[in-house]
Order: structure tokens, then C-alpha cells, then sequence
DNA sequence: CAGTATCCATTTCGATACTG
DNA sequence: CAGTATCGAAATGGATACTG
């Protein structure tokens, strides 16, 4: 049985919600994922029968349509669907604002890569292709890098050097790239003390933070510090 | 392993309200309950050890303080666990709208006399003693009898009868006194098409719906039905 | 009143490998 | 690309009884 035996309309909303992934997976579709794998590129710790099986009941529910695209499955919110939005913010707003301490295991490069990639201001940037390099550090002394390549068309991201000269290279500690991303802190205070280093010409540094849209909670307002 | 793996604050949120029972407990404390007992009331179906931990955890986290007050325990929500109204909000709205269909299962008469006992509108009573008899009929042919006995300073509800003289007795299938509560349907509605009756005097029976404040959820906009 | 204690059935999930 | 198949470890939580 996994009803809560309840007629109170939050207690059916989260006989839906409440099982584990379900909401990221939401979360996934709002934010313009539509494919299996473009998902699981959202919610890496998944596994692939795990997420099928969501998707299955999340149809049957009728939050998900799935359609088929010329033998391709692709995965839409139904109305129902996208109705969760305010709720999805609500839960981010909430964490942005109290659940603040990441751990060293909620940090992920990869996920922050992608999540940097949809959010690349095309217009924000020059002319032509444009090259961003990433040099992500973490705690355990790990290190990755990651490339952004930004033309007209489309943003790539790439985990080997595209060959194309990088207009600026960004060096941080992974934790520092993540909090900078979640405007918990502002590029230039990462710069002055969090190790996050810009190599580039002057005007393409300057330009950086414009590129990057930041986290749609980066807005979030933090509650007042307690007085000490 | 319990947590995402994420930095996305709609993760760390879920990490925390997607427990089983944890958002409804949360709700139950919205809705004004301190007590151990009291909240068992909004969650009969959720064993108290499984209540005590969950409060024990929600504590840690920081949603919850556990006060004595002199030798009873209290419960209280911290301000973080305060500014979860939105989402819970955010989450009954979405039921309304989208989770209509309620199941037997779903339909629990002393969980309906205890939220409609929370909202009665003692303002609009008549003065002194008032007495409302409710008879409830379920599907599988149970049928269960309620008083609810307001005065300037209370509500009691008993499952026997109190001795003095029911001021209306409001007789209903169960499934229909609760989507009079939830606002699916209206009480003239219930009483023309739903099978609702009332009995006493003309006066009181116009007055019953004053007397009762609906959930706070009642309100929420339909989406339009469907073009047939 | 406010919980604990115990115990086990069930579920759930993660890991891994595999397929049309 | 878009999933299925399989399997075992872990945890979850429901039922029930008990306690200071």
C-alpha cells in the first residue's frame, strides 16, 4: 500500500511525489529535457530501469506524455505537468533559502557543467564561435575539464580539448564554481576569495559573467543571519 | 545512501520532504497541532514510531523544536519549518486541481470531523451551546455518528452522544460530506443531487453553512473540463 | 500522555549487464 | 538510442505490544 489513506489534497499529491527521483525527474522535463538520455544526463545517480519505471508511472498518472517522434520516444509534461512549476520553485526557494550546506558528495561537475551549458546567454556572446575552458578542482584532489563551445547554432560541451583556442579559461575549485553558479556568492567576491582565477584578454574576463546565466535560484533571497 | 547527490536546491529540499509521511506531519503542524496525540490524529494511519522518528529527524534538520512544557512535550515549527506553507500550499492547490479522484480508501470519517472541527465558525453560532449531529454513511455500508458541541470556548467532538439536543443533524453519505468539505460541490448541490439532508429547524438549516468554515483548499479554480 | 521496543514482510533501489 | 533483465543488499515501515 503506498496511499496515505488521505481525501486532503496535499496527501494525494504526494502519493505522487513523494516516491525518491520523481521530482527531479519533473524537474528535468520543466527545465527542457525531453529525451531518456538527455534525462539521465540530469539525474546521473539513477539508474536506467529506475527512471523508465518513473516515466511509466508518471504517464499513467498523467503528468508525462510520451510520444513517439519518428521512432525516437520523447517525453512531454502533460498540462497536469507543467501545472508543477510553482511547486518545483516553491521546493527550490525553500532549499536556496534554509537547506544551504552542501556536502562534498553534492558536488558534481558534471551536473554543473550541464546545467552551465543550457544556460549560456548566446546573445550575451561574440560573434563566431566562442570557446570556454573549465578547470574544476575538487576536494578529494580530483580534477576535470570541460570545454564550452558556443556558436549561433548550438552550445556543446565537451570533456577534450575541441582543438579551437579558448577565449577564456575559468579555474576553481569545483565547490566555488558551484556556489558561484547558485548565487551563493558573486563572481567577483569567488575572484577575490574563493580561488576562482579568469585567464583570458581583459575585455573577454570582463565580459564572463554576462555569458552565464546564472541557477534560476540564484535570486533567492537568503534569510537575515541570526543576530550574534 | 539517502541523499541525490545534487547541489540543485530542489534536491536538497526532496532530501528531506520525501520521506513517507513527513510533508503530511509538516502540514499537520501547520494546521495549528502540538502534540504528540494530536498529531497522531492527522495521520492515524502512520504508526507512532515511525511519527516519532520522523519528528525526531525533522527536529535535527531544523523544522522542527521539540519544547517541554512543564513535562509535555510540544511541538513547534522554526521559522524554516514556517516558510514551508508555500510548498505545502503549492502542493494542495495542485491536488485540487489534478488528483480529483478520490478512492474508498480515501474517505475516512473521523480524519473529515477532525478537520471540520479545526474550522467551525464560531463567530457565526448561534450564542451558548451549540450541538451538530452528523450521521455518515460509507460505500462498503458502514455508518458512523458524530456530535460536535460548540460553546463560546470550544469544540468537542465525541463519537456518542453528548445528551443534549442536536440544534441540526446532518445526514450524508460519507463521500459526500467530504467533497462538500473539500469544495467540490457546493451544499445546495449536495443536498439536490448528492444525497446531504439536513433536519431541524428552517433557520438552523439555512444557517449550517455559515457555521463551517471549508477546507482551505475549497477555493481552488477547477481547470476547465475538457471539450467533449 | 508520549512515546519505545521488537520484529519481520515487503519494498525499494542500486549495480551491472544486456538487447532490438 | 532507449530502454529491459536480473539480483541481492538495505532500508523502510507496518503491526503490535509495552513503559515511565
Amino acid at each position: 500500500m503506498h496511499g496515505y489513506g488521505q481525501f486532503c489534497p496535499v496527501a494525494k499529491t504526494m502519493e505522487v511525489l513523494d516516491e525518491r527521483w520523481t521530482v527531479l525527474v519533473i524537474r528535468e522535463l520543466l527545465s527542457g529535457s525531453h529525451h531518456f538520455n538527455e534525462l539521465r544526463r540530469g539525474v546521473p545517480r539513477m539508474s536506467p530501469a529506475l527512471l523508465s519505471k518513473r516515466l511509466r508511472n508518471l504517464t499513467r498518472i498523467g503528468i508525462v506524455m510520451r510520444l513517439d517522434e519518428g521512432g525516437r520516444a520523447r517525453y512531454e509534461l502533460t498540462p497536469a505537468g507543467r501545472e508543477l512549476a510553482p511547486v518545483v520553485m516553491a521546493l527550490g526557494d525553500w532549499g536556496m533559502r534554509w537547506m544551504t550546506e552542501l556536502g562534498d558528495e553534492d558536488l558534481d561537475p558534471h551536473l554543473l557543467m550541464w546545467d552551465i551549458r543550457r544556460n549560456v546567454n548566446r546573445d550575451a556572446l561574440p560573434d563566431g564561435r566562442t570557446v570556454v575552458a573549465f578547470e574544476l578542482s575538487e576536494a578529494r584532489g580530483g580534477r576535470s575539464n570541460w570545454w564550452l563551445v558556443a556558436t549561433a547554432d548550438e552550445v556543446d560541451l565537451c570533456d577534450f580539448d575541441p582543438g579551437h583556442p579558448a577565449a577564456v579559461r575559468i579555474v576553481a575549485p569545483l565547490r566555488t564554481m558551484t556556489r558561484v553558479w547558485r548565487g551563493d556568492i558573486s563572481w567577483s567576491a569567488a575572484q577575490k576569495a574563493h580561488g576562482l582565477r579568469l585567464e583570458g584578454s581583459t575585455s573577454a574576463r570582463r565580459a564572463v559573467p554576462s555569458w552565464f546565466n546564472l541557477s534560476v535560484f540564484a535570486t533567492v533571497e537568503r534569510p537575515a543571519l541570526a543576530a550574534p
